[in-house]
DNA sequence: CCTACCGATCGGTAGG
DNA sequence: CCTACCGATCGGTAGG
């Protein structure tokens, strides 16, 4: 009935296609055969999961991905990821979850290396800039797209587990917005300033192409030039 | 055909509700009453549809919507929109190409009243600046949020057409972002300051409250001034 | 984690 | 534009 996915693992255990149907030759045991006593991969099926479904929920959006989409990435029939996981939300819960956690993580890994060198507002915003392009476009980064672009398939409940995380990695820019305020060197409202900055970034998403165009550093630069004011000349001092 | 920007018209055109299922005494002839020969109203409905299918889209994505959903916003049961579109995919496009002609209709009025005024780029680019968070954020304005994130659900065709029209919308940003890149008031890449202009901008409906919050002649300001850099002080011109 | 299945829903259509 | 439907699909479950 569902002979997909036919991926590597087991692939071609017979003339495949509707030959299921027409003739069983002999009987095998049901199911998929167990590993030894008391081995176990329960965690790792679930990483395969939560994987393949920010891959997919990402691609074709929450509601256009199917579980047995999902199911199938991972060699599975359509009925296993409720083994795992209980609801299809939960899923993609699971994703932005991870996705924040591991944002969150990463953040803070770039600003300690950053804070070694002596305190200059600029270099920390290019610091969290370039961060969150990479969390955004790098490799292997389809949870914090989903997380932007389909939060409206959360429950209220989980949008606000989100939100505060969200809010998390949020509240280390500010000082260092504010820092830049104060110097005049970005202009403008700051909490209106936060918002543009961070639609700009998130923006990116959409027109990104790895394969071509400026790197993540250009884009980085180019974000810096364009919110940053540039430092007078130092022939400015003269009074 | 594209009767854009219906807001009001035919509003209230009978106590409607749910009493039509209640109870039918007597035989009414099916159908609604036709209009008296001649009399075609075509048109007026097929706008309602594109305008409650708008607001869905918007509120719950496309594959999020049913085609239910869009006929009953309208009074109308489940199968008479496909007597207006050929399919919901139809009803999408239509969403997305109206707000598209919509948007650079407003666009080129809004441009030829500030021409009137001497030439200033910075002022050219805020008049921009202001429509375009008019045509995402103002009264009535779904239809460029969902040509926006519902893109993915467009066939590759349809895709193709409206990629003309947004060109023909941004290629008029273009002319006044090089003038003020080459006065030094925008700084890094031209083509990188563009994506990430309309990125802070385009974002703006993820988190935009008309109820509370900036004004959109506040954010227009905040915009203009994380982007363009401030003129130097005229103290400068002192050798 | 598979097998086998269910109930609900959905886009779409025939025919008037 | 309504009535009455259909075929396909989908999230999810029982039971092993």
């Amino acid at each position: 009935m569902n002979p997909l996915a036919a991926r590597s693992r087991f692939a071609l255990q017979v003339p495949v296609t509707v030959a299921t149907k027409c003739a069983a030759p002999e009987k095998r045991p049901r199911g998929r055969p167990r590993k030894t006593a008391g081995e176990r991969d329960d965690g790792n099926r679930r990483v395969e999961l939560i994987n393949a479904a920010a891959k997919l929920f990402r691609k074709n959006g929450f509601d256009g991905t199917t579980t047995r989409d999902i199911a199938a990435a991972v060699g599975m029939h359509s009925g296993s990821p409720f083994y795992h996981f209980k609801s299809k939300g939960a899923l993609l819960y699971a994703v932005m979850e991870q996705g924040m956690r591991t944002a969150i993580l990463q953040q803070a890994l770039g600003l300690r290396a950053a804070e070694k060198s002596p305190p200059d507002g600029a270099a920390l915003l290019r610091v969290l800039i370039r961060n969150h392009f990479g969390v955004l476009l790098g490799p292997g980064s389809d949870f914090i797209p989903v997380m932007l672009y389909e939060s409206r398939s959360l429950t209220a409940r989980q949008r606000t587990l989100l939100a505060k995380l969200r809010g998390d990695y949020e509240a280390v820019w500010e000082p260092v917005l504010n820092a830049l305020h104060n110097a005049g060197r970005i202009k403008g409202q700051v909490k209106l300033a936060r918002l543009l900055i961070f639609g700009a970034l998130n923006w990116s998403v959409q027109w990104f192409d790895a394969k071509k165009g400026a790197s993540l550093e250009e884009l980085a630069d180019a974000a810096m030039a364009l919110f940053v004011q540039t430092l007078p000349p130092a022939t400015l001092k003269t009074p």
